[in-house]
DNA sequence: TCTGGGGTCCTAGGACCC
DNA sequence: TCTGGGGTCCTAGGACCC
């Protein structure tokens, strides 16, 4: 999709058409990033993932409107279940991307297929995607990152060395900042001049993705486009963190928001039906960037345990005071989910959990919450 | 106003087991 | 006499993506 967020919300607000909008990640306007953005900002230089304000420097006329996930991810539901139709070989690679594999159908064919999901989403959503064809995953992503909005690229065989030749190696997707910073320290710059380089070396610098450099600047990729139904992919983790508006030193306020944040991860595991024997917390502050995991031999959907587990890992941390600027809570090493009546305490939890959840599905989040948090809520 | 929040994958070292 | 080798699991941290 082209600048998706922002090009669902002037779909949905015809206020906002023609005008360079900004979709924050958060509610307020400080102290956030750009999500998205639409091409009118783009044209004042508006990039995503820059911080509002810079943003807002650059266009002060600029519209603000926080981001509506759940509105994003329904678009996107939708709109990949118009792409299946096309092929058994169908695969969502984030929430505006997707990869359909037609290499059946042939060339001809395959230019029909496209033509079709971009007119089909253009009218039952009023937005544009750019779509690109090509031998494989990572050159139609390519070709299709090459002309945006609302373009359609098609790369064969016989034109992709051309068209890599100086294309710079940050164009890859999966060369990030680092990568290219030690590429061009060797003088690499272009796919082509990555190509000139042995394999070998190239294994030698990077480990494995050394390996994938060297292909990759070749135009070789032979990763499939998954199947439709390919084991339902669960998560591997689930996590939220918060950026609070400045540095917190209060330990009981702390403890306060890691409570927080353990009541909307399990909240999510519960949804899920999955359980959790890894418990995450970083803190981020004065002390720099802590980041530490642990481990239980138990899995867990319960807010009250994740948030103890948090506190054995944060007993872990220098028992120094701890300044906290941004704090976060994940889980991984997820399970499916047992309902366990080992002894009749845990009965009476689940029990006292479920009913929690239902009473605020049906009146709002937050209805009924941990007394320990309302200073944070 | 002074840089978010949600993820995935890979690597390397230490602990531990047989 | 004076401590191997192979494997797995756990943890921390880096890089990357949208």
């Amino acid at each position: 999709m082209d600048a998706f967020f922002a090009s669902v919300e002037q779909a949905v607000n015809p206020r906002l058409r023609g005008k360079p909008l900004i979709v924050g990640s958060r509610g307020k306007r400080n102290h956030t990033v750009v999500a998205a953005c639409s091409y009118e900002a783009k044209a004042y230089g508006i990039k995503s993932g820059m911080p509002t304000f810079m943003a807002l420097g650059l266009c002060p006329c600029a519209e603000f409107i926080p981001a509506d996930s759940a509105k994003y991810m329904y678009t996107s539901e939708e709109i990949f279940k118009m792409i299946k139709d096309y092929s058994w070989q169908a695969e969502t690679a984030s929430i505006d991307e997707f990869y359909l594999d037609v290499s059946i159908c042939g060339l001809g064919k395959a230019i029909t297929i496209a033509q079709d999901i971009k007119q089909k989403i253009k009218s039952r959503f009023s937005i544009t995607c750019s779509i690109g064809i090509a031998p494989s995953k990572i050159i139609a992503k390519i070709a299709a990152k090459s002309k945006k909005p609302d373009g359609l690229v098609v790369l064969e065989e016989k034109d992709i060395m051309s068209f890599l030749k100086d294309l710079p190696v940050e164009k890859v997707p999966g060369i990030g900042e680092s990568t290219k910073k030690r590429l061009n320290y060797m003088s690499i710059f272009t796919c082509a001049e990555l190509a000139r380089v042995e394999t070998g070396f190239l294994i030698e610098r990077f480990g494995k993705i050394g390996l994938w450099l060297s292909e990759v600047s070749r135009g070789i990729d032979n990763s499939e486009v998954a199947y439709l139904n390919e084991g339902e992919t669960q998560p591997k983790s689930i996590g939220h963190s918060y950026t609070l508006e400045r540095q917190i030193y209060n330990r009981g306020l702390i403890l306060a928001w890691i409570r927080m944040l353990s009541e909307m991860v399990a909240y999510r595991l519960r949804k899920d039906c999955l359980q959790a024997h890894v418990t995450h917390l970083y803190i981020s502050g004065s002390l720099g960037f802590l980041n530490r995991q642990k481990k239980f031999s138990s899995p867990t959907y319960d807010p009250q345990d994740i948030y103890l587990r948090c506190q054995v890992i944060l007993e872990s941390f220098d028992k120094k005071q701890i300044h906290c600027r941004a704090l976060g809570v994940s889980a991984s090493g997820l399970v499916p989910a047992q309902p366990f009546h080992l002894f009749d305490q845990d009965e009476k939890r689940e029990r006292l959990i479920s009913a929690r959840d239902k009473i605020n599905e049906r009146f709002g989040e937050w209805t009924i919450y941990p007394a320990s948090i309302s200073e944070v809520k």
